[in-house]
Parts: C-alpha cells; structure tokens; sequence
DNA sequence: TTACTGCGGATTTTCGAAATAATCAAACCT
DNA sequence: AGGTTTGATTATTTCGAAAATCCGCAGTAA
C-alpha cells in the first residue's frame, strides 16, 4: 500500500541500520571513510534523523566511530585492533562454552544439531563458494550462537555477538582474496562433538584454535588492507582509552 | 551569549545523555519506567531528535531498553541482571587486571598512586556521607579505571566501563538504605598495593572478593526494591538472547 | 458472555529546513 | 616569507511539525 513495504514491526532507521551494517561488513562501506550525510542520504533514501538514529546505533556496535561534532567515520581495521578482538573474543567464548555446558539441556543439544545440519546443507548446495554467502554467513553466525546460548548469560552473550560481528568485516576482507576457505566444516563438527560429550577443556581448546586460526588467516592474506604503519598515509593515533 | 552555555567541544545531545544517565543510575528515573517523550521534552528542555539520539546511546550502554516501536524503557533491575552483572564483571575484570600488571610502567603506577590520593583525599574531606557523592562516584571510577587501565586492550576496557557504569546504578540503590557503608577504603588501598607489588593472583581475589561483596551488600539491602519475582506484580519474561 | 472489528486519541517515528559549528583559503599583518 | 585572522563554504546538529503506528474502547455479531 505504502510506497516501502517493511517487514511489519520494523522501523526505517532498523531497516537502514541492517543495511550499513551490511555493507560495512563486506566493505562496500572502506574502513577509515567518512560518512558524509548527504552521500548516505542518496544511498539509503532516508532522511537527516533516521540515518543519525542508525549511526549511533552503530557505534554502538563499534563499526562506525564518531569524532566529536565533526561526524562518523566506518570504524578502521589494524592489526592492533584485530588481535586485541581475537584475545578478547577467545576469553569469552571460552566462558560461554564453558557455562553452556555446565547448564545447557537436551533442547540446547538439539538446537545446535539443528543448526550445524542447515549450515551444513547449504554449504554443500553452495559448494566451493559459500563462504562469501551472506545467507551462509547468518547460518554460520547462528551455529556458533547455538553453542553457547545455553550459557544463560545475558551479558555475555551480547558482548560476545558484538566481538563476532566486529570479526566478521575482517573474515570478509580475507575470503575476497582466499578462494578455498580452510576445512572449517571439519572444525565445526569436531567442536560440536565435544561441545554436545560434555568434554569442556577440549571443546574450549579447540573454539580457541578455531578464532586464532581464522584470525591467522586473516592476517596472513588481508593485511595489507590495513590502514596501519607502512606508507603512513592515512595513520591515526589510537587513543588507547577514550575514557569520558 | 546563547540561552545554552556549552562547555565548547560537547553537543546538546552528548549534555542530555549525560544527564540523563545521571538520573538513571541515582534512581530519579525509576528502573522500568516508561520514558514518554513529551515528558523528556519538558524534563531536559530539548526537541525529539536530541533526545532521540540520547535514548539511542543509553540502550547501547544498557541503561535504556527500546521496545519495538513502542518507545523505551527505564532498564528494570533484577536480581538475575545483577547476579549476571556481577560473574561478568569478575570475569573481566581479573583479566584486565592480569593484563595490565604484565604490560604497565612506572607511569601507570604513578597515576594509580594520584588517583587513590585524589579519592582519599576527597573522602576526608565528605566525611562519613561519601558514598552519595557524585564527585566522589566519579572519583572512585577514576581509580578502578586506573588499576586496569595498563591492560592495553580497548575492547576489555570498553566492556569494562559499560559494566561498571550498569553495576554503579545498583550500587546507588543500596547506599540509599545503607548510611554507613563497609569499609571499602580499607580493601582499595590493599588492591593498589598488591597490583604495584605485582602480585597477579592476590591482586584478582582482592578484587573479586571486592565485587562479590559489593553485591552481598546490595542484595541484602535493597533487593526488596526488585521488580522480580516476589508479588509476582510487574514481572516480565527475561528473554534469554534477543539475537536478531 | 465472548470474540472480532473499526474508530479516536495518544505516542512514536520520520522528515526537511533552520541554526550551529568546523574547514579551507585568501588577504592581512609582522 | 611565515604565520595569523577573517570570511565564505561546507557539513553537522537541532528543531518542531507532519506522517505513521499503536492502544484502548465501544459497538456488533456469534
């Protein structure tokens, strides 16, 4: 009826909030650029306030940063940063998995076979692509939710989604250029395994292996997009502590 | 010159969100309370979109819960939120404490020094009544930031910080009931000196045990102020993940 | 009585223009 | 010539009204 047609029950501001977030994960939104509103306005078709609302929101995410009252920039990536989120992400996860353990049911064992199996099901109708599938990326991020959901942690585990979203933009920016993606199916099954035999200490070694390694990956083929050290070119100091 | 006099370098929005984070954490803004706009307009004497903006940000930092497209909502307290609250915090907390005595300089213990000087200091100064000051509050922040502030991890310390600040707002609650508080003075000079002595592990107990009983004391004193359980009167299903 | 439907008032969300602040460059003084 | 101030331009922040949405209630039918 109306000229955009939501999903009913959502906002504009949620819709354009999905969609920046999007293409900031796969880089169509370059790390270090300034957002300029009337550039966004063209992009997204919304107004002044929506796009404002949308922003914050992400910066609260940490994929947009604001400077003062001189506007947004889409958050940069550096090795500084990437390790620092793949330590954090490590001691997190590692307590998630470890209290979901000790509390999940027979309905969370369930919940993460249902999962793995969709994962599993659209990698194989992909084939050797699917890792640049944004379909096969929800299904990826909703298999590891599943894991640790039973941790019953509130706080957790919105920390722990917003270290796996800040992660997924550099996943992104190494698969563009590694056409065969590591055997990470072999990976999640071994850690579902272990995860549903109660086995803590192993499930835990191997999440850990599991982002570390990813994160090697990373590193290895990706670097070099950083905006860190080198040419010096677009450097910025990184305020260790923006404590207010 | 203005109506306004801004302290030069801070948006309307940024003096709103900080006032009203205020209000949130002493209780002027009662936990569950439904934040209706036009209120909020004469309240803080500024139009939709400033506030919009503020409300937008104190959901990031879990102060704030949006419903929907059925506005916001003063964060109800509970006694799971503050049990959850609690194992979080220890659990950052211990780590950004192991990090920063492994990585800090004769810098770092300097300002821990002058930041417990500074807290002390005011503390003579308040008398028996220190604990409902708000510049002792934001003293006391100061110097925990300062113990873990070495860390050199921005993600720890963001979490850190957001936990910190949603814990400061239950801590409020119980010295309201509580005139004299325990004798915390005494156990933040035994953590700085164990974290200048380095002593990894007695500096983490020190503080865990510090965190814990903060959170004995509160639940034994005020946790009749909880919207939870009990008369079963206002009482809300707590979603165990809200992953979108 | 109970469930469904449509109206009216209240509240939130969105919009685009107006006010405020920052940026850049040319002209001015030292 | 180097550095500083001024003024024009651009970008962001704030405003209040207009559109969209939600909630309660009355009226109707089963």
């Amino acid at each position: 009826m109306s000229t955009t047609l939501r999903p009913a029950g959502e906002t504009r501001a949620g819709d354009v909030l999905a969609r920046m977030r999007s293409d900031i994960i796969s880089c169509a939104l370059k790390p270090g650029t300034k957002l300029r509103f009337e550039t966004l306005k063209e992009m997204y078709e919304v107004s002044f306030s929506t796009l404002r609302e949308a922003l914050s929101r992400l910066v609260a995410e940490g994929l947009v940063v604001a400077e003062g009252q001189r506007g947004f920039l889409v958050a940069p990536v550096s090795l500084f940063d990437l390790n620092d989120l793949t330590d954090v992400r490590v001691l997190i996860e590692r307590q998630c998995i470890k209290l979901a353990i000790e509390r999940g049911d027979d309905r969370w064992e369930a919940d993460i076979m249902a999962n793995f199996h969709r994962m599993d099901r659209l990698q194989s109708r992909l084939g050797a692509s699917y890792y640049l599938s944004d379909d096969w990326a929800a299904l990826h991020s909703a298999f590891h939710l599943s894991l640790v959901v039973a941790c019953g942690s509130p706080n957790l585990l919105e920390f722990r989604q917003k270290l796996f979203e800040r992660a997924h933009r550099y996943r992104r920016m190494s698969s563009q250029f590694r056409p065969q993606w590591r055997a990470k199916d072999v990976e999640h099954k071994m850690i579902m395994d272990r995860v549903i035999a109660r086995d803590t200490a192993t499930a835990q070694d191997l999440i850990e292996r599991h982002i570390r390694e990813t994160t090697e990956n990373v590193i290895a083929h990706a670097s070099h997009l950083f905006a860190q050290g080198g040419s010096g070119e677009s450097f910025k100091r990184t305020d260790p502590v923006a404590a207010e």
